[in-house]
RNA sequence: GGAGAAAUGGCAGAGCGGUUGAAUGCACCGGUCUUGAAAACCGGCAUACCGAGAGGUAUCGGGGGUUCGAAUCCCUCUUUCUCCGCCA
């Protein structure tokens, strides 16, 4: 949620930039500033009126006390009036309030200026590609396959036990998940980040803080019976251990990592998107984030950035870098950065992860705040990104490093997993 | 799941329906004193919003109600604690 203060300020630099995610607010924005306006009015009119009656009723506290009695009846009817200018008053400024964050809930992040315009994926600037296409003396298989082959991953097995999109992983391809997800989290706390493992239900509240509610409902698991939702990513529960923080003083640099399960309903994907580990509704991931001071955040997110490029580089993988367009980008993201690997068998770019700041769009609705030192509260920055999502790195994995009668194990890995080949 | 008790500022802990945004203690910050420190003393010390400012409004777990007036009374929800039940 942008902050008011930010929309009254700078006003068409919002406009400008909302444009670069293929839309025109310039009538919302507009009907949010006549909304503010209207609010600032009603609600100081209100102030005035409860400001007098206040008085009055500390009057009539004195002359009961006083034993004029009499006189305090007299005061009291004088109230009548007051409370029912109050009582409408009231109603009204709650009306406006509603409708306030109406609007804004609906308007997204503005993107910075590095940020492409564009309408789709297709606009999505590449920034750096790193690595070469595998070339096989071979038919290459695609992971589906070579998971079959292998017996690293039961698809069919999470269909009858549960759904589509559930997959069992066994033996090897057990011993395979757990040994990146430890690699994952290793690394994250080489780079600093302290290890959490949140809950992975989370209620509404939480949604609303980092921006899957309202409007996404439908990407979520949703437990009605509890009124809870299964996380779509640790982000959810890690950037909310911080909603309705103010933090003591400018001198903090918060850096979490968590590896959590990730559920997504993904409604409609079809066809060979949804194919083998390409999209699941269950997936893991390691996810890192960080909340910072303003000046800050640019640096970490570059820290970031590097950080995902140092892990897809040593477990040898051909990926690339984008810097997603204004049409692309998430709603409450002001800058992200795709990272694709390049899936050999199956010949086609797939994300593995991304990285993005949020500035304060995150934090203001999560009343994330530091203290400065004119002892001022202001809002933080908040970012993440994963480092990394499991399913397609191991397709990558997989199908990169396959040999006519195995798949060879990157050698940060053997450590973790136990063995040099499948 | 059942029964009971509780929820007040960073912490501890008062609080009668009426000048209580809230006593007191601790912590913290500033000052005096001191060669320096401690002690002692003095002062300051919640958050948000409106306002150029003076100032105002709201907030004592959340929501609603009674009342001219609620931290204080009522209803409801949530959470915590104690006891019972169930359980990896």
């Amino acid at each position: 949620m942008l902050e008011i203060t930010r929309i009254r300020e700078h006003k068409d630099a919002i406009i400008e930039g909302l444009k670069k995610r293929g839309i025109d607010a310039k009538l919302e924005v507009e009907a949010i500033l006549v909304t503010d306006e209207k609010w600032r009015t009603t609600l100081s009119e209100l102030q005035t009126v409860q400001s007098s009656s206040n008085k009055i009723s500390k009057e009539i506290g004195v002359l009961f006390k006083t034993g004029k009695t009499e006189e305090a009846n007299k005061a009291k009817e004088e109230t009548a009036a007051l409370k029912a200018k109050e009582q409408v008053l009231k109603q009204q400024v709650g009306e406006l309030e509603e409708l306030m964050k109406e609007k804004l809930y609906s308007l997204p992040n503005v993107p910075l200026d590095v940020v492409p315009s564009g309408v789709s994926e297709d606009d999505n600037e590449v920034v750096e590609e790193i690595g070469e296409k595998v070339m096989f003396d071979f038919e290459a298989l695609p992971h589906w396959d070579l998971a079959e082959k292998h017996g690293l991953i039961d698809f069919e097995l999470g269909v009858k036990v549960t759904g589509a999109g559930f997959p069992f992983y066994k033996g090897k391809g057990a011993k395979l998940q757990r040994g990146l997800i430890n690699y994952f989290l290793d690394e994250a706390e080489k780079a600093g980040y302290s290890e959490c493992i949140p809950p992975l239900v989370v209620n509404e509240e939480s949604g609303i803080g980092t921006g899957q509610l309202p409007d996404k409902e439908g990407q979520m698991y949703h437990v009605t019976e509890d009124d809870l939702y299964l996380i779509p990513t640790a982000e959810v529960p890690l950037t909310n251990m911080y909603r309705d923080v103010i933090l003591p003083n400018e001198d903090f640099s918060i850096k979490i990592s968590g590896y959590t399960p990730c559920f997504r309903r993904e409604a409609g994907s079809y066809g060979k998107d949804v194919r083998g580990l390409n999209r699941l509704h269950q997936f893991d991931k390691v996810e890192i984030v960080r909340i910072e001071h303003p000046d800050k955040s640019l640096a970490a997110l570059e820290e970031m950035v590097n950080h995902v490029k140092q892990l897809l580089s040593s477990l040898g993988l051909h990926y690339r870098i984008l810097r997603l367009c204004g049409g692309d980008l998430g709603f409450t993201s002001a800058i992200t950065y795709d990272f694709e690997v390049y899936s050999a068998a199956q010949e086609r770019w797939l994300e593995v992860s991304s990285v993005s700041l949020f500035e304060t769009f995150q934090a203001n609705r999560l009343k994330l705040r530091f203290k400065g030192v004119d002892k001022k509260t202001q809002l933080c920055h908040t970012l993440n990104g994963s480092a990394l999502a499991l399913p397609r790195i191991v397709a990558a994995l997989l199908e990169n490093h396959q040999t006519t009668d195995g798949v060879e194990i990157p050698k940060v890995l053997v450590p973790y997993v136990g063995f040099e080949r499948i």
